[in-house]
DNA sequence: AGTTAGCACTCTCACTCGCCGATTGCTAAT
DNA sequence: ATTAGCAATCGGCGAGTGAGAGTGCTAACT
């Protein structure tokens, strides 16, 4: 009947993956996951006999309704409710059942179209892509910018703003500028600026970003001796040395679409989360190691590294510059989530975004 | 000199500022008010004979307080409740019987110094400015950058990022540096990029930005030739022209905080705040009609342009460039705000950014 | 042996009722 | 003009109740 997809992913948590259940419970558990991520209401053998087609009668569907519910995969709010999906019962559901879904050519056209409406800002395009994704699917949606450190040095500008302070564009091989302002405790001057701008320019092309060592800027900037902290400075933007890393911002949007949700109608829950997102550090983490994988990854309840996640779930996906994993995004959304829609939406995402990263490097090289 | 104004119905709107009212009625209302910010309860006539030292019985109090019902400085919740502010009463007691209040020196070298920290880059001053004081204040805290119009030329670099694509930058005597990137339909030309910006910096150095037309960009790249949309974009920038002004960004934070407020638990109101803080059009406004005013404005409940925000207050505060107003901040939370504090704060802001915009100045002429 | 109908049981939800406490407004006394 | 005393009013809270939904069990059926 439905092709089984392969189960490789999902390894991530150590434990071994479910065993196979057999066809009756299979369709029943996906059934009624189905019913419970359409429905929001615990699914009961009466509802499942009568909207579905089954074949069989509620006497028999409680029968296995209670072996699912002893074996993990299911749960009971309260004695006399229907069952609702445990984190085993979705992962199973995400692993084995689900049914990929697929975009309409609107939506995917909507996405595509709102990544190239970004400018070539490096922290705006993800700042957008995150809104997009957000507004798309009603969720909390949060990327991180890509890594420069694969890129490839293309241009730098040095603006002298004040006595004490540049302002320095980095422009890569695909079209990204990524800016800063820098601050120096000794006066900078203008003339220095530009020939060290102009031998940075000059020799410094071509080299991968990552390969730029400060050594090697500041030999360049010999002749024209720059403030120390400003030369650092720069080498951080450039390299993306140590504590650029872990800086490294995080942006996130959407958080007002939790409170549709009902499994958030209770303020102690929606202010954890709200919490979490204001520290970024448990999202930021979830993407870094998303940067690893290959595809979308998704994390289900107490699979999640924060407790106060374990009635969430998130999705999230990496996406590429050149072809190197370079960033990520994800989306945060309650357990009982559409995890065919918002991985179709996502990946919808990770290939525009990795077009973009790699469309624009052609066009600019041309 | 116990005037008794007889006005009964509270008079919706009328601008003309309520009269004065006598001794006793002053001190009970000031306490209802300092009572009811501080406990959230509705207050009694026990509670106020009990705490305050009023020198009359609960029975007087309550001639008095059915009287300020009755002239509409008060309101019941219901009958057997005790007495709650209505906004005129609000109104009355931040315009004639609030004391001011003096920040710690430690709170005022806080807020400075957060908003020394601020990069010269435009948008992150003002960004930062709002994160501050949303943090300091737990209430949302919103924010618009200066206008440029009334700073004056100091540089620019045109930055060529693809064949369609030109990053710019403007610094300005203030040594605020303002960017964008602006995407052409006609390719770019390096070389003609370098001849107009050195062309700009020569001539237009010095020069209002509000002053510099289109017509001139145009003259002096006349030699370059550059893509129309390219000098019309950088005309936009240059002078905020047209469109630019009502794109201005609104930053805005905090919105977490609102969740601590016991008048939001109502999840319709919360969302109501949310929905109003995406749309932004709301509290620009309020900004905006700020930057007319001198110093700190209150505006409460029903007194702001939005239904939605009829259980809030609003402090808003215009902020210098130069000599003229350019920006201002904002602060809303429920209605019961710590209006005295707030008003401290928020002034120390604009002093700190009136400094920071000024101190710049000096520092980058140097 | 697996499946099914019937049934008693359990539990939540929504609703009502009545009491308690808080606070008022009124009236009569000071 | 002020105050004490008092009846009246109303919201909030907990207990009580009935309806409804859904289960698990058992015995009968194929």
């Amino acid at each position: 009947m439905t092709r089984k997809p392969k189960n490789n992913a999902a390894k991530a948590k150590a434990q071994a993956a479910d065993p196979e259940l057999d066809r009756r419970k299979t369709s029943i558990l996906g059934t009624v996951v189905y019913e419970y991520i359409a429905t929001g209401e615990p699914v009961g053998s009466a509802t499942l006999t009568q909207k579905y087609n089954l074949g069989i009668s509620p006497a028999t569907v409680r029968a296995e309704l209670a072996s699912l519910d002893e074996e993990g995969y299911l749960e009971q709010p309260h004695t006399s409710a229907g069952r609702v999906p445990s984190d085993r019962g979705y992962r199973y559901y995400v692993d084995r059942l689900m049914l990929p879904e697929t975009l309409t050519p609107e939506e995917r056209d909507r996405i595509r179209a709102e990544v190239r409406r970004a400018t070539h800002q490096l922290d705006s395009v993800v700042d957008h892509a995150s809104h997009v994704l957000s507004t798309l699917t009603r969720s909390i949606a949060f990327a991180i910018a890509p890594r420069l450190s694969s890129q490839v040095y293309r241009h730098i500008e040095l603006i002298r703003i004040g006595d004490h302070a540049v302002h320095v564009v980095l422009v890569t091989d695909l079209g990204l500028a990524a800016q800063c302002t820098l601050e120096t405790t000794t006066p900078v001057n203008a003339d220095a600026l530009l020939r060290a701008s102009n031998n940075f320019n000059e020799h410094l092309q071509g080299s991968r970003l990552a390969d730029i060592s400060i050594e090697a800027l500041e030999r360049l900037a010999d002749a024209a001796p720059l403030p120390g902290d400003l030369l650092r400075g720069i080498s951080t933007i450039v390299a993306e040395h140590a504590d650029a890393d872990v800086e490294r911002r995080l942006f996130a949007g959407g958080a007002h679409n939790l409170l549709d949700q009902q499994e958030f109608r209770d303020l102690r829950k929606l202010r954890a989360i709200l919490d979490l997102l204001e520290e970024q550090q448990t999202l930021y983490q979830l993407l870094h190691t998303s940067l690893q994988s290959a595809g979308a990854r998704v994390s289900i309840g107490r699979e999640l590294p924060s407790i106060d996640m374990s009635e969430c779930s998130v999705v999230t996906i990496p996406y590429r510059v050149g072809d190197r994993n370079a960033g990520a995004v994800g989306i945060l959304g309650p357990r009982r989530m559409q995890y065919a829609r918002l991985i179709a939406l996502i990946n919808c995402m990770a290939d525009s975004l990795n077009e973009l990263f790699h469309g624009e490097a052609s066009a600019a090289n041309g």
